[in-house]
RNA sequence: GGGCGGUUAGCUCAGUUGGGAGAGCACCAGCUCGACAAGCUGGGGGUCACUGGUUCGAGCCCAGUACCGCCCACCA
């Protein structure tokens, strides 16, 4: 054994033996309760970004206790077919090529993505290997798998019987760079620089005029009204008379309505039902017709008179050349506003009217709105539940159709007749009028329609497996907060609806990855840390240490400290391995504590345990992690350890051998979960091993050593130290300082500080005289926190006393 | 416009029913004897953002302020 750990070889060998063994395999025949998790799918084209490899390490490490604890445990990973990310890198490619997918047409625009997926798509799963996480690979399953798009059919079919489907003209968040729309969830709104026009609409019967303001000029081709606040008095006379829409010259109604914002610009809106999501609202509500002057491409279209074909460029200096000329431009300045913007290509998303799929989800939010309030899907941190409740309860219609080809194709078809006929499979005949002559929608769904199926389409739904009946629910799901409303609330509606049951009853929403500088990681602006690189440099248990203790927060600034710190922790143990193996090599392992140090780390690993097992079940997987440090550093290789170190030279002391083995055993086995291969490959030099600790049982409680005997053991023996060598010990700390100070000789104080420590005794005491002094800390404090004080109170004295002070 | 989170050592962060301010890194001093210099021991360093309140007692609870960050929302 080499002084110094290096993971690299270590790690990679054991991820391998570990797979080929058959122990990251699910077998629903096997022993024991299940527990699974179902690895929340990464994009097929993506990379492993730190996000996914803090969400694996901390995923892993409840899989792997769980499996050592004997549960019958699934891991599911896989891949979403991402539609509009696939989109985007097949129609790069093809652009370079000087071609687009319309001119390649459909079909072989799907046969070229399946083709390049094969080659450059799905490689966060070795990514994911190389960092040690326990799926079972063997069960990978991808959302376009032929055994997973019934799935999905089965989920529209289903919304369609029970009447949340409908088909609907409505305005929509267009992309033009993916061409197709887009739901409200998918849009950032970024702050634009723009110019805010307030232009003049003379009235129709020529008596006087109202003016606007809009951001868009070259849409007031597309008005159809202009709207004022009810209770603006400004506008009361003007409501129901008509005003004439500039450069078209089309009458237009004067209508009131409370959304308009009295305070904003002049206090009248210019109503673009085509072109602006609230115009849309307010014009269906008024019974407006809802006329579109920009197309599909961006440009303006045939109801733009002689602007058709223009750009919006052209158009808005067309019309603002138009509104000089006559006087009616009345001012143009400087506006800064939030505008959409497509989160997947960063285009300026067009709103535009467009025919779409939607799903109204009302009815679907109450179940989950009742599993969060009672309690049956509990949210890690909690107050995130509030973020998901205020979503669900304010829920609008889902579109879910998209204007692309990648994806499950929307199972809808239509006849000359204009009758639509929706069914798994394709139907020979029209349902309504029987007509043979059928095309299908050439839409396919939104990619979260299908990943909200995950957690059981994995397992074969709506086939009945073996696989659904053991795994299903699941037990967590983990994930960042960026796709609670995308993704997690959808999951929980669909699982209810389609499987009676909430797909998973905890719900771990994990810290958000900052860069060092404490900006968002992101390749463009060059802030983001690859996971691979770190694993490369500091291996895959460093890795998942430094992660776990950066998972607790919020907002994490990514720092390398906490790598290194977990570099540092499997070094260590390495080498206090090599210590007890140097001399132990041919020993059985047995617990036959001699000294207070053995009792004392016997005790301090059964605590550790059962703090662990608090901390894992409450997911507080930086407090494991610390927890874990402070084992193996502070008590197992500091004190004990170094108490040990001469016995282990004792040829005829085999007890400490013995207890050393043993100890070292309980060790590994807590540390496995979060450092599986160092931890494996010591246990492998072990002595008469039969199994790998992957599968080893996790520690019983054991009750002999308990911290109290040690406790008294210290104190009493520090007393007898104080006594003979006539120095202050520190006896007022924790149960480790006592410890430090008996065991670490030269941690007793000198004969110089035992006027310092006189002094600090007695303000101590002044303290303590002063809380037990006060009538009301007596009455109103804890009985428990009362009888604390006083013992210490007590043992000041005691101690003081024997100082001499 | 709503909602959430943060502010603790030079840096990154812990601090779980309110009762002695912590870790890692960095810094200083010593050790540098066969597990580990990627080590060991010791040490310096903090008005726990600010103001007020509750309490015998507040980093922790309440109200407000400032700054930072995130989410949601139909500001033309």
């Amino acid at each position: 054994m080499d002084s110094l750990y290096n993971p690299e070889g270590v790690e990679e060998r054991w991820q391998q033996l570990w797979e080929e063994e058959g122990h990251y395999r699910a077998d629903p025949e096997a022993p024991g309760e299940a527990y699974s998790i179902a690895l929340p799918p990464p994009n097929v084209t993506g990379q492993l970004h730190i996000g996914h490899a803090l969400n694996a390490s901390t995923q892993d490490v409840l899989i792997r206790w769980h499996r050592m604890r004997g549960f019958n445990v699934l891991w599911q990973p896989g891949y979403d077919h991402a539609s509009i990310a696939v989109h985007a890198v097949v129609e790069r490619q093809l652009l370079a090529e000087g071609t687009n997918r319309f001119e390649l047409g459909r079909e072989a625009f799907v046969e070229r993505t399946w083709r390049w997926l094969e080659q450059y798509g799905g490689i966060v799963m070795d990514q994911l290997r190389k960092l040690g996480a326990s799926l079972d690979y063997s069960r990978e399953r991808f959302t376009m798998d032929a055994e997973y798009i019934p799935a999905v059919l089965r989920f529209f079919v289903h919304l369609h019987e029970r009447g949340f489907v409908y088909r609907d003209n409505r305005i929509v968040n267009w992309c033009p760079g993916c061409g197709t729309a887009v739901s409200d969830l998918e849009v950032d709104h970024l702050d634009v620089d723009d110019a805010l026009t307030t232009v003049r609409y003379p009235l129709a019967d020529g008596d006087g005029s109202i003016s606007i303001a809009t951001a868009r000029p070259a849409t007031i081709l597309g008005d159809v009204a202009v709207a004022v606040n009810p209770d603006d008095d400004r506008y009361r006379d003007l409501v129901g008379r008509e005003a004439i829409v500039p450069y078209v010259e089309r009458r237009a109604p004067i209508i009131a309505d409370e959304r308009v914002d009295p305070a904003f610009g002049t206090g009248a809106l210019k109503i673009t039902p085509g072109h602006d999501a609230l115009d849309f609202e307010i014009g269906r509500d008024h019974g407006l017709p809802e006329l579109t002057v920009i197309g599909l491409d961006g440009r303006m279209n045939e109801h733009a008179g002689d602007l058709a074909g223009a750009t919006q460029e052209e158009a808005e200096e067309q019309v603002l050349a138009w509104l000089r000329d006559r006087g009616q431009l009345e001012k143009r300045e400087a506006f800064r506003h939030a505008v959409g913007h497509c989160n997947r290509t960063k285009d300026r998303i067009e709103p535009l009217i467009t025919e779409q799929w939607y799903v109204e989800m009302r009815e679907l939010a109450a179940p989950a709105i009742d599993a969060i309030r009672e309690g049956r899907v509990r949210f890690t941190p909690r107050n995130q539940s509030a973020v998901a409740l205020d979503w669900l309860e304010n829920i609008r219609p889902w579109n879910v159709s998209r204007q692309l080809w990648w994806g499950q194709r929307i199972p809808a078809w239509y006849c000359p007749n204009g009758h639509t006929t929706i069914a798994e499979t394709e139907p020979s005949a029209c349902a309504e009028c029987g007509s043979g002559e059928l095309t299908q929608d050439e839409d396919v769904f939104d990619t979260w329609f299908s990943s909200a199926l995950w957690p059981f389409a994995t397992l074969r739904w709506p086939e009945q497996t073996r696989e659904l009946d053991v795994y299903y629910p699941t037990d967590v799901l983990s994930t960042a907060r960026d796709i609670i409303f995308l993704w997690v609330t959808r999951m929980m509606m669909a699982g209810s609806e389609l499987t009676g049951e909430m797909p998973f009853h905890d719900v771990i929403i994990h810290s958000l990855v900052l860069a060092s500088d404490g900006r968002r990681m992101s390749k463009s602006l060059g802030t983001g840390i690859e996971p691979d690189e770190v694993v490369a440099q500091h291996g895959a248990d460093a890795t998942r240490y430094g992660l776990l203790k950066m998972s607790s927060t919020q907002d994490v600034r990514f720092s390398i400290g906490f790598i290194e710190e977990g570099r540092k922790l499997a070094n260590k143990l390495w080498n206090v391995a090599r210590l007890i193996l140097m001399n132990a090599a041919d020993s059985e392992p047995d617990v036959r504590p001699r000294d207070v140090e053995e009792r004392w780390i016997l005790a301090r690993l059964d605590a550790t345990r059962a703090e662990l097992q608090r901390h894992w079940d409450d997911f507080a997987f930086a407090a494991g992690a610390n927890a874990l440090y402070r084992l193996t550093f502070d008590d197992f290789c500091d004190w004990y350890a170094e108490a040990i170190k001469p016995r282990l030279q004792d040829p005829t002391d085999t007890d400490v051998r013995a207890t050393a083995l043993a100890t070292l055993e309980r060790l590994l086995k807590l540390l496995h979960p979060v450092m599986p291969h160092v931890t494996e490959e010591i246990w492998s030099q072990l002595p008469n091993r039969t199994s790998r600790l992957i599968v080893a049982p996790w520690p019983e409680p054991d009750n002999r050593f308990t911290a109290d005997d040690r406790v008294l053991d210290r104190v009493q023996e520090a007393a007898v130290l104080f006594r003979r060598s006539g120095v202050a010990v520190q006896l007022h700390g924790d149960d480790r300082r006592i410890f430090d100070a008996v065991v670490k000789p030269d941690r007793v104080r000198a004969d110089g500080d035992a006027a310092a420590e006189i002094d600090r005794l007695r303000k101590e005491i002044a303290r303590a005289e002063g809380m037990l002094g006060n009538d009301r800390f007596v009455e109103r404090a804890p009985a428990d926190v009362v009888e604390a004080e006083r013992e210490k109170l007590a043992r000041y004295r005691r101690e003081l006393e024997a100082l001499g002070g």
